[in-house]
RNA sequence: GGUGGCGUAGUUCAGUUGGUUAGAAUGCCGGCCUGUCACGCCGGAGGUCGCGAGUUCGAGUCUCGUCGUCACCGCCA
């Protein structure tokens, strides 16, 4: 038996208990003839002491020790003299007989403690040595908390688990493709699965009503803080519903979560068309912590003879609270900002509310106090603050006062981790025309339905029509999204059509799907959940890799097993391949 | 594919206008210490300034290239 107790639970009732514990060595701490060693594992770090006046043997061991050595200690448990109120085991510690070495330990390259000297590069080689941190190993425990949640919640909804195979075949629309080839079908390949969409369809005309799983996706995509090439989603379907049944289902769900993961009640969520969030927001995933909305004043600032607004498609002004202070300096970090390439505007206006109630704006040349005075009234602004404007064309300007919107609220601190907003974001446009290619892209994804009473605008004007999709944003996160499907064999060949496909390539893509419908399929709606980036929000964590157990770095490398790599010869031989490497310019 | 930040001791970082022998903290090693718990005190070792070229009398510092890493844009539900 390597121990009795976990190094976390022993407490002053146990004094006087003979104990066994293993783990690992935190820190040693000599004091000349008395030494103390803090041994730790998953559960905690207790206290072992060893008086060199009667262990002489034992104190002699104590010099072979090093940080991170995993230990057999035997020893009786004893009230401590100097008790430490900071941690649960401070009243006792375990006066040593016996200490037996496990496994002897190099010096880790950084420190295991919460805050830790190391930094990613070398936590990410080393994540074993990380994992071993509190801090890491804790949103670990949050993680399968949070699974075991949605497997309770979804469980209890009468939702079948079932998994669905990665090894699947590469499809034309969304993101590029994982691929593996086929030793048994040369010159073949599977792709794996950007999410189990067709497969969760598929179920639902096999009349599993409710579907779920927790499930690990795949996208051959640039990378992010919030974005790894493997990721995990809940998935989820289910047949007879409509757009509401399965918000209403999947907002149980999240409240659950909360509740029971964090202790927290979140309002209900309230919905909010995708128009109104880019005409307020300036953005399809809204942080509804605070508000700072856009406002359109276009019409008021025109005709002014100010050449740059009365040429510009749109003119947007956000109102930042209580900034009318902002100096010269202040003011020009912003405008540099906006001008990076990443925002790309041309430049930004402003106009300070002073607290007199006079105004004072980088446009005064143009524009008199009164009006001012109405811009302040439209923009919702009061004395001592300051309205910001950016003109343009609508769409990249919108684009543009959505991110200063965000950049504004995380200098006026808005944007509290503890602070949980959750919406809806519902009536997505079905297709997105894009320019490159001149033909319309599925928003979501081919099979999403478009809203009923819009069906007739596909064949006049497909870009106007909306779909029955909706999103799951907290705190500007897009957390989730998912739509009601199509579920009619004719409706569906119709899709392929506005997208481009003939009949015969819909056939080869999605023939099998199509097919399915003819054979009696429900209705049916689904979503799935980020859960990496729920994990993530749950933890307070800006990067969903501080939730991964083993993830992989900006590059899609993994740092630590040093992956991908090449294979052998005989390995590429066997699947009929031959490499052909593009030169580096 | 693009924009930007970073790369200096095991680790985290500082390093002035380009100027003598590149510093701090922490960790590590040695010594002392019986109530520490981020123990304390004394001493010591530890550097290809990512790599390569260039400018210069002189480069950690400036320029170009390259590699690595991070953030973002493009891309991606």
């Amino acid at each position: 038996m390597y121990r009795t107790h976990t190094c976390g639970e022993l407490r002053i009732d146990h004094v006087n208990t003979e104990v066994t514990l293993s783990g690992w060595v935190q820190r040693i701490r000599d004091l000349g003839a008395m030494s103390f060693i803090d041994l730790r594992d998953r559960y905690g770090i207790t206290q072992l002491v060893v008086d060199e006046n009667t262990d002489k043997a034992i104190a002699d061991q104590l010099d072979e020790l090093g940080r991170e050595f995993v230990l057999q200690v035997k020893g009786l448990v004893r009230e401590r003299s100097s008790k430490n109120k900071n941690i649960p085991t401070g009243e006792i510690e375990i006066a040593l007989n016996e200490i037996k070495v496990l496994s002897a330990a190099e010096l880790p390259p950084f420190t295991i403690q919460d805050d830790t000297d190391g930094g990613d590069d070398l936590r990410m080689k080393y994540r074993y040595l990380d994992l071993r941190r509190n801090p890491v190993r804790e949103n670990l425990v949050l993680r399968a908390k949070m699974a075991h949640a949605v497997r309770s919640y979804l469980n209890a909804k009468d939702f079948i688990e079932t998994e669905t195979p990665v090894l699947i075949k590469s499809t034309p629309e969304g993101a590029r493709d994982f691929v593996v080839p086929s030793r048994m079908n040369p010159g073949e390949f599977y792709a794996l699965p950007q999410s189990p969409q067709t497969f969760k369809q598929l179920l639902m005309v096999a009349g599993f009503d409710r579907y779920y799983q927790i499930v690990k996706c795949f996208r051959d995509e640039d990378l992010r803080a919030d974005r790894q090439p493997e990721f995990t989603q809940i998935d989820c379907e289910m047949s007879f519903v409509e757009q509401k049944d399965v918000l209403e289902m999947f907002e149980g769900l999240t409240r659950h979560m909360f509740k029971e993961v964090l202790d927290v009640e979140v309002t209900e969520f309230p919905w909010m068309p995708y128009s109104e969030a880019m005409e307020k927001y300036g953005s399809d995933k809204p942080d509804t912590r605070f508000d700072m909305l856009i406002s359109d004043i276009t019409e008021t600032v025109k005709g002014k003879d100010f050449v740059v607004f009365d040429s510009a498609e749109y003119i947007g002004a956000i109102c930042a609270k209580g900034c009318a202070e902002y100096t010269r300096k202040q003011l020009d970090a912003l405008t540099n900002w906006v001008k990076r390439p990443q925002i790309g505007a041309k430049g930004l206006v402003y106009v300070k509310c002073n607290a007199d109630g006079t105004f004072k704006s980088s446009v005064d040349k143009f524009y008199s106090e009164e009006d001012l005075k109405l811009w302040a009234e439209q923009t919702g602004a009061e004395a001592g603050d300051l309205i910001l404007v950016m003109s343009g064309d609508r769409k990249h300007m919108l684009d543009a006062l959505g991110e200063l919107r965000l950049e504004m609220a995380n200098q006026l601190g808005l944007r509290d981790k503890n602070v949980f907003k959750p919406l809806w974001v519902v009536d997505f446009p079905l297709l997105e025309w894009d320019e490159d290619s001149q033909r319309f892209y599925a928003m979501h994804h081919p099979f999403t339905a478009p809203k009923p009473e819009d069906i007739s605008l596909l064949d006049t004007d497909p870009g106007k029509v909306r779909a029955n999709a909706y999103d799951l944003v907290i705190n500007g996160v897009e957390i989730g999204g998912g739509s009601v499907r199509i579920f009619n064999a004719d409706l569906q060949a119709k899709m392929f059509d506005k997208l481009g496909f003939t009949p015969e390539e819909a056939e080869a893509q999605f023939g099998f799907l199509m097919n399915a419908f003819k054979f009696g399929a429900p209705p049916h709606a689904g979503i799935a959940f980020g859960f990496d980036r729920l994990v993530s929000m749950f933890a307070g964590e800006d990067t969903i890799r501080d939730v991964i157990a083993f993830p992989k770095n900006n590059s899609g490398r993994d740092v630590m097993i040093d992956s991908p790599a090449p294979i052998a010869n005989a390995q590429l031989d066997e699947l009929n391949l031959k490499l052909d490497l593009k030169e580096k310019k």
